[in-house]
DNA sequence: GACACATGTAAGCTCAGACTGACACATGAA
DNA sequence: TTCATGTGTCAGTCTGAGCTTACATGTGTC
């Protein structure tokens, strides 16, 4: 993971309405209108969050027909799990500077498949 | 830990800057000029970020004396640790919620879906 | 005194993110 | 036909974080 993506999932998660929005979707799934009320929020307002959430992989979302015949977007969180610390960070940063500023490594063949660390 | 202290953390780190201010800092302690000189920024700038940054625990400042008789800022990075998933957020905005509009614990535990794992 | 190097802060600009209000469109029910 | 309830998007406003430039102040050295 990268400084990028690292950055992406920290933004997506690090703002209030955000936290309640995973708060009320950790109790299961449900449609955005349903959320907005819960959360009493403006539905472009919570689809502008949801749309940072998504592209960060924090929840999924799914287009469905209730038996009324009405056209419901359920919202379903995604299991995460991120480790933040110094490490995390060093890592990310690392991945950065090795790709734009210093791609040949001195030291043997760049794999950059080998990771684990 | 509640929402706001959440935040303030995620804050923190949540920025380009600041991740590449921890993973200098990760080298080992130094004072302010020398820092922002490593990382090719402005002081006013990385004060800004250092201000964040030392009031979300992330660092430390210590005002010293070099043998020169200059005085140096030095900071040093303070050990952290937080595991980021649904859990986390759950509980921290469970305990804004608690606090803010249901301070007594009606009715008893009312644990709707814990599943504790 | 002039210079280099350090801390510390204030004023002001810019811009992305957050937010509101209003639209278009579809469906089922009255 | 009208209403209620969905989805989906756009235009526009506004606030605050991020950033720069410029200061004031202190020290040791030439």
């Amino acid at each position: 993971m990268n400084s990028e993506e690292l950055l992406a999932l920290l933004a997506a998660v690090g703002h209030a309405q955000r936290l309640r929005i995973v708060a009320e979707l950790s109790e299961g799934r449900m449609y955005v209108s349903e959320l907005a009320r819960r959360l009493g929020m403006s539905r472009p307002l919570l689809y502008m969050h949801l749309e940072r959430l998504e592209k960060a992989g924090l929840v999924a979302s799914n287009l469905e027909l209730s038996p009324d015949g009405k056209a419901l977007k359920y919202i379903e969180l995604a299991p995460f799990e991120l480790r933040l610390n110094v490490d995390t960070i060093l890592a990310a940063v690392r991945e950065d500077t090795a790709r734009s500023s210093d791609p040949g490594d001195a030291a043997g063949p760049a794999e950059r498949n080998d990771g684990t660390t």
